[in-house]
RNA sequence: GCGCCCAUAGCUCAGCUGGAUAGAGUACCUGGCUUCGAACCAGGUGGUCGGAGGUUCGAAUCCUUCUGGGCGCACCA
C-alpha cells in the first residue's frame, strides 16, 4: 500500500482531463510533483503541479488548484486539504489511512514494498581490483556501493547477476612472475604461498620504482632549470603601466612559481627513492637494470601463451584469489561470478576481426580504432604490436553478459576517472549491434587525502583495506566492552565486527555517491551521530523494549492491535516508517544508496523522540502498549530491513 | 588547448527531474540518567549556498561568464 502512489493515482485521471493531448511522460513529470512537505504545518504531501500548469494553460494557477481539489476525489484518504501559496495543494492524509497502511505493512513480510511487476535482468559490475596488488581503501567504494545496489534490485524482484570483472591478466603477473623466477623463497613459498607473492609483488615493485626514479631525476632536474629560465623570463618583462598585462604577468608568475614547486617535490621523491634506498636492495637493483623490460617480456610471453609462464599463471592465481577473498569475505560481499580479463582473452581477436570486417574499427598508426562522433581520440582494440586493450576486454564483456546472461541493464560501479572510456565503450557498443540494453556508468567520486589530493598509497603510507577493517573493529570493540563490560567476550567481539564494519560502509555509502570525499579514519570509523551506529544503536533499544516486556517483532506481526495515535511524535513515526517503498524508489532513480541512509537516519531519529517521550512499558492503557509496540516492532523490522540492504548487519543488542 | 566533475555553517557533508523560513553530523555553550539502553534527547551559537549577470510567480538547484579546485584526453588498466 503505496501513499504516495495513491495519492499520485487519484490525481492523474484529473490531470489527464486538463491536458487533453499530454503525453504520458507529461503526466508523470506532472505527478513527480507530488512530494512529501519539508515542514509538518503544510501537511504531509504537497501537489506542486498547478503552478507549472498556470503558464501552460494561461489560467491562475490557484483557481488550477481549486479545480483540482474540485475534482479529485480525497476525502477518505485525507483529513485535510489546503490550498496555499501561488497554487500550492497541500495534503494531510487521513489518520485511519495511515493506521490501514500501517496494518498492512505490519502483515506483510516485506514491509509493504511491492516487487516490480515486470522484472529486468540487471548485470552489475563492481569491485574490479587487480589481483595480486594490495587492495586499498579505493576499492571499497566500487564494491560497497555496488553491493547495496545488488541488494536492493534484487528485494524489488529484479534479476540480479553481480560479476567482479578482476584485473587478472596484467603487467602485474609479469611482475610475479618475474620475481618468482629470480627472488622467490622457495621455503617461505611452500609455507605461504599468498605472503609469498604478494612479497616478491613488493619487492619487485620497489626494484622498478628505483629504476624509474633514477631515469627520472635528470629529466626532472632538466624540467626544473627550464621552468626557473622562463619565470625569470617572465620576471624581467617590463609592461610599464598596462594594468591588463601586469595582470597577466603576476598570474603567470605565480603559476611557474607553483610549478617549480611542484616539480621540486618531485625530484625530492626520486631523490629519496634512490639515495633513500636500502643499500642491500639498491645493490640487487643494479644488478636488476632491466627489469621493466624485462617485466614487459613476461608478460608478453604469458599473453602469447608461453608454457612456462602460463603455467606459473595457473599456478599463482588461485592463490591470489584466495588473498582477495579473505577480505570479501570480511565485508560480507558475494558475487555471482567473478570473470576476469582472462576469462575473455581467447575471444579478442575475433572480436577485433568482426569489428574490422563491419567497418566499424580501421587501421590508424598501426594500430586497430573505433573512431566516434564527439571524441577525439578513438577507442583503440588493438595494439601496433598486437596486443589487445582493456576497450577490447569490455567489449567482449558486454558481447557475453548480453548473449549469455540476456542483460536488460548493465551497471559499471566504476570510479569517475573512467568517465570517458565508458561514454566511448556504450557509443562503440551500440554501433555494434548492442542498442536493446541499457549500460549505465555508476560514477562516484575519488577518495582524497588529508591535503586535498587524490589519496595515494605511497609505500611507507598505505591504507590497505585490511588494516582499515582491523582498525574499524578495534575501535568499534574497545566502546563495545566499555559499553557491556560484563558481556561474554565472544559476544563483545561479534559486536566490534558488526559495529565497525557496519560503522566503514555507512561512511561510504552515506555520501552522494559522485562527490569527491576526503579520507579521515575518524570520520569513517565515528560511532555517534549520523553513523551505521547510531541505527544499529535504535534497533538495539527496541529490541530492549520487546525483551523487556516480553515479546518480539516476529511474535508482534501474528496479532492485529489498533494503532492509536496520543502523542505528535507517534504519528511522525508512523508517516516515516509508510515512506520506506518510496525511498527504495528513489533510490533506483539515479542508483543513490545515500538516499536510504538519509531515510533510515531520519528514521531513527523519529524513533529517538518516540522513545524518550512516550514510555512503551508504562502506557496508560493495555490498547496504547499494543499500538507502541507495534510502531517499535515495524521500526525495528524496518531499520534492519534497510540496513541489510546497505549490506550492514544488525544486532539485537550492541 | 579540448572535455567531464565539483565549490553550501569553523570542520565533514545532505539538499529528491526549480518550491514555502537552506538542513544534518561534528565542534563549542546550556539543560536532562532512582524512570523501556545517555553509542541518547532538548535548547543555543554558527550561512552574501565561490563572485557577477540571466531565465520566472519562485533559483543552492536551470543558462551564460569569471575565479578557485579535482579528473580525463592513441596504443596502461
Amino acid at each position: 500500500m503505496k501513499l504516495l502512489s495513491e495519492i499520485k493515482a487519484r490525481f492523474k485521471p484529473a490531470l489527464e482531463a486538463l491536458l487533453e493531448n499530454a503525453d504520458t511522460a507529461q503526466i508523470d513529470s506532472l505527478l513527480a510533483m507530488v512530494r512529501p512537505t519539508q515542514d509538518d504545518k503544510f501537511g504531509d504531501y504537497q501537489v506542486n503541479c498547478a503552478m507549472a500548469l498556470g503558464k501552460k494553460l494561461g489560467t491562475a494557477p490557484r483557481d488550477i488548484a481549486a479545480g483540482l481539489l474540485q475534482q479529485v476525489k480525497l476525502d477518505d484518504l485525507c483529513a485535510r486539504t489546503e490550498l496555499a501559496g501561488p497554487g500550492f495543494i497541500n495534503l494531510t492524509i487521513n489518520d485511519n489511512w495511515i493506521k490501514k497502511c500501517l496494518s498492512s505493512a505490519i502483515s506483510d513480510d516485506r514491509l509493504g514494498v511491492e516487487q516490480v511487476t515486470e522484472p529486468r535482468t540487471v548485470v552489475i559490475d563492481l569491485s574490479s581490483p587487480n589481483v595480486a596488488k594490495p587492495m586499498h581503501v579505493g576499492h571499497i567504494r566500487s564494491t560497497v556501493i555496488g553491493d547495496a545496489l545488488a541488494n536492493i534490485h534484487r528485494f524489488i524482484g529484479h534479476k540480479v547477476i553481480t560479476d567482479n570483472h578482476l584485473g587478472d591478466w596484467g603487467t602485474q603477473f609479469g611482475m610475479i612472475i618475474y620475481g618468482y623466477k629470480n627472488f622467490v623463497d622457495q621455503a617461505a613459498y611452500e609455507k605461504n604461498p599468498v605472503q609469498e607473492l604478494s612479497r616478491l609483488y613488493k619487492y619487485v615493485r620497489v626494484i622498478m620504482d628505483f629504476h624509474a626514479a633514477g631515469r627520472k631525476l635528470p629529466e626532472a632536474t632538466e624540467l626544473k632549470q627550464k621552468q626557473i629560465e622562463a619565470l625569470e623570463k617572465v620576471q624581467a618583462q617590463d609592461h610599464g603601466d598596462n594594468k591588463g598585462k601586469l595582470k597577466q604577468q603576476k598570474k603567470d608568475i605565480q603559476r611557474l612559481k607553483e610549478k617549480i614547486a611542484s616539480q621540486e617535490e618531485a625530484i625530492a621523491d626520486f631523490r629519496n627513492t634512490v639515495e633513500g634506498c636500502d643499500p642491500e636492495l639498491a645493490t640487487v637493483a643494479l644488478e636488476h637494470s632491466s627489469v621493466e623490460r624485462e617485466v614487459l617480456a613476461e608478460t608478453a610471453k604469458l599473453h602469447e601463451g608461453d608454457k612456462e609462464n602460463r603455467d606459473l599463471w595457473d599456478k599463482f592465481l588461485p592463490f591470489c584469489l584466495q588473498d582477495i577473498q579473505r577480505i570479501y569475505d570480511r565485508l560480507g560481499v558475494k558475487f555471482d561470478f567473478i570473470l576476469g580479463e582472462s576469462y575473455y582473452q581467447d575471444q579478442l581477436a575475433s572480436i577485433v576481426d568482426e569489428l574490422t570486417s563491419n567497418g566499424l574499427a580501421t587501421e590508424s598508426d598501426g594500430a586497430m580504432c573505433v573512431f566516434l562522433k564527439g571524441f577525439e581520440a578513438p577507442m583503440i582494440i588493438r595494439k601496433k604490436d598486437g596486443a589487445f586493450l582493456y576497450p577490447t576486454t569490455d567489449l567482449a564483456t558486454i558481447k557475453h553478459r548480453v548473449e549469455e546472461w540476456q542483460a536488460d541493464s548493465m551497471l559499471y560501479v566504476v570510479d569517475h576517472r573512467q568517465h570517458d572510456h565508458f561514454e566511448k565503450l556504450f557509443a562503440a557498443s551500440r554501433l555494434w549491434g548492442y542498442n536493446e540494453v541499457e549500460m549505465t556508468h555508476v560514477s562516484f567520486g575519488t577518495v582524497m587525502g588529508d591535503d586535498g589530493k587524490p589519496f595515494k598509497t605511497r609505500a611507507g603510507d598505505t591504507v590497505g583495506l585490511e588494516g582499515l577493517l582491523d582498525e574499524a573493529e578495534s575501535r568499534a570493540l574497545a566502546v563495545a566492552i566499555e559499553q557491556n563490560p560484563n558481556l561474554e567476550e565472544s559476544r563483545q567481539h561479534e559486536i566490534g565486527r558488526v559495529v565497525g564494519l557496519g560503522a566503514l560502509k555507512y561512511a561510504d555509502l552515506s555520501q552522494n555517491r559522485t562527490s569527491d570525499y576526503k579520507f579521515s579514519y575518524d570520520k569513517m570509523l565515528a560511532l555517534k551521530g549520523n553513523t551505521a551506529t547510531y541505527l544499529q544503536y535504535a534497533n538495539a533499544r527496541v529490541h530492549g523494549i520487546l525483551s523487556k516486556l516480553d515479546t518480539d517483532a516476529a511474535s508482534l506481526r501474528n496479532t492485529a492491535d489498533d494503532i492509536v495515535f496520543t502523542e505528535t511524535v507517534e504519528r511522525q513515526l508512523a508517516m516515516q516508517l509508510l515512506r520506506f517503498d518510496e525511498t527504495i524508489d528513489e533510490v533506483l532513480v539515479e542508483y543513490k544508496p545515500n538516499l536510504l541512509c538519509n531515510y533510515l537516519f531520519d528514521l531513527a531519529q523519529v524513533f529517538a523522540r518516540f522513545f524518550d517521550q512516550c514510555s512503551v512499558r508504562d502506557a496508560s492503557s493495555v490498547e496504547l502498549q499494543r499500538s507502541r509496540l507495534q510502531l517499535c516492532g515495524l521500526t525495528s523490522r524496518t531499520l534492519t530491513c534497510g540496513l541489510g540492504l546497505l549490506g550492514i548487519e544488525s544486532l539485537e543488542r550492541i
